[in-house]
DNA sequence: CATGAATGAGCTTTCATTCAT
DNA sequence: GATGAATGAAAGCTCATTCAT
């Protein structure tokens, strides 16, 4: 009778188990050892699953970014269920919640994952089989970014095409402040990052040429940012 | 006669060469040897400048910061010296410049001090007494465009109070960017950043409240962004 | 009805799969999960069949052994079965024909099997159980190769003493070809072995003093290496 | 006051340690550890002065392949300085001679030296960068072998077309009897192989046709190896 | 000041062997 | 018999740091 595979499971732990590890102490101080024994498990066993350290962080990179996509995924379709609003600020609502989502809370979140997402960035410049996962998580984002502001700004009668430009600002953004939140913490103010992002989108809407007859100067009433 | 002791530009001398070391290899992996062979100087040598390893990363925070901070001061200095503008943008003009200076030219000047940086930035998340120094240049950073910020507002008559949040928000656009330009290069469009700083530091300021006399809607006419 | 075991046949399995594998990676690159993956079998297979790697190792050696003798002696059993050869050159014959197989085709016949081989005699020098294995086949081939000398040499009538010092030579020469096809391929021409084992057999039996009467003269033609 | 360099001494010094440790041990059990204590050197010492141990490998096989050719020089020298014999069997001599010193004494010369080239041999099989050297090694063995055969059959009036037959063999024949010494030693007689290689020389040259007379007859008396 | 060899702790990785299923 | 996960003891290698010269 064999005994039947664990591995993925095991993977899956031994994944989980190096990011607050590799958040504390950075890739190259996130020893095996340290990883097996936040995990609970025997060093010998991390390569039995893994071929080798990187391959752990390369898969730690997938998983966030699968983890990410998939929340958001889940909120796009959580919202514009019929709620009957009156004015059409749906795209527009969707927008400031998913960078609440991504940015609210002390900046972001799990400060755990943040940090391990900060040292998973340093390690994307030298190594490349990281920067391949890195720069595709990287590129998800934007393009989630993107379709989110094109139809921010299609709703506001603007032209789309301000969306790419604004999606790449606003990903900066995000990405400075999850290193600021995770290395000067207490530098900046408590939910900066979430009103300096809200406020880049619906300014750079605001400020979109718009579509087709000017009726730009009404239109410039783009919601203001209720949180700040 | 004793020869004059050297120290000091022999220390600046292996700060130096530490930064493409670290741009290229990470903090771990530039090590002492690499170091020195950049700086064509004996291995042993380099432990009589520095006590060990972590002082040449602060030293090198530090020489990276102070030449930061110079080049904005000079900067200053070189600028509104009475060139009889017409209109008062001078403020608006300077801050322009500064972003220009600080995100131009692909995104990040020399990318080998951006890639430096952005090693720094990861090691002052493990590294307290990297995270010090590295706090202190970000601090300074900031002061700098705060102070930047609210000369252009009250030249435009607004609320300078709006500074504090608007420099926050470029910090982590330009701290974000760094990131970018270094781990995925050829992500994002060319020139993005400078644009959407420009575009975060112009649209912030034409948002903030008038100061006194309830002129908004008039003062909104914020000099646009000139390169986009 | 309890299904009969099929131990030996696993044995002979998973003896047959440690041969090119220890011809392709040595005897400490040869693991376990290698040699089960070539057998087709799980890792913890092998164990319960063998008490540990050497064992297969010997396994291997006897195997190899075994299946040379047995070659050798179909030989001779297919030979000399009365084809009415005029001469009487069958003993001198057999020995040619038995040089030829061993040492035919490229200088090693299966080149899977004389890398083993070779890997085999490394592995000879430092334990002593394959030692003990490894120096029986080589006196098993030994006594092969002297008795199909003497039997020439009494052909030819000449001292069948003889026969000790030519079968040593002809080993060592047999051996080092293995190695040398081996680990130095085209350094020698393609076929240089079997030409210089049988002329090494064939000079030094016309070489031997006559039996008893002094027809050296004569004898000394002892019929040439028809291949070169 | 800079300190002088050692590292060649030094790495001779580590070279010379792996030689006996790599006879017992192997390669793979020849540890970086097991080396080190031989040569009396702190372990990490080893990697200061090699890449890696394969390095060390490599060089020793370069130091053997020296040796062997500077003993093969000096002897060439060392002869044939007029000693006035009568007899035209100055090359054959020194043939005979080489290979005594090759041979003689056990079987090997130095147990340790024989067995270190076996393991050598082994490894060549499997490591290109050794088989690489390995190669030249025994190049430079054929050729020797192949000029003093040349000569020999030159001084006998023999077609020096044979040189390059008889010296494969005679390497083949070296090399199976380095072999045997040291994984099957008391298998052979003692001397055979210094018996078995001058014989097969020697009735290689008297076996090969004759320059341009036909005087074969008469020659084919090549002096008969004095040593059986 | 300068050199470069030397040290040794600690890392990743490999792998024979064991064992629960 | 068979499976494949689990273990732990090495192994090679790196490198900050020290120190004799």
């Amino acid at each position: 009778m064999p005994r039947q595979p664990n591995t993925e499971s095991r993977r899956a732990q031994i994944v989980a188990a190096m990011q607050p590890v590799l958040a504390q102490l950075g890739y190259e101080k996130a020893t095996i050892q340290a990883i097996a024994r936040q995990a609970g498990l025997a060093p010998g066993l991390i390569h039995y699953h893994f071929k080798n350290k990187q391959e752990i962080l390369v898969s730690l990179v997938q998983s966030i970014s699968d983890y990410a996509s998939q929340r958001a995924a889940s909120q796009h379709a959580g919202s514009g269920a019929g709620q009957g609003q009156p004015a059409g600020n749906d795209a527009v609502e969707l927008l400031r919640a998913y960078l609440h989502a991504r940015l609210g809370l002390g900046d972001g979140a799990d400060p755990t994952l943040v940090a391990a997402w900060v040292m998973i960035g340093a390690e994307a410049v030298r190594q490349p089989e990281v920067r391949t996962v890195y720069r595709q998580a990287m590129a998800a984002e934007l393009a989630t970014l993107t379709t989110l502001l094109r139809k921010a700004l299609l709703e506001q009668q603007r032209d789309p095409a301000a969306a790419t430009q604004i999606a790449a600002g606003l990903l900066a953004l995000m990405t400075g402040a999850f290193q600021l939140a995770t290395a000067t913490p207490d530098l900046l103010p408590a939910g900066y990052a979430v009103d300096a992002a809200i406020a880049h989108a619906m300014q750079g809407i605001a400020a979109a040429p718009a579509t087709s007859c000017d009726r730009g100067g009404e239109l410039a009433q783009v919601p203001r940012a209720g949180n700040s």
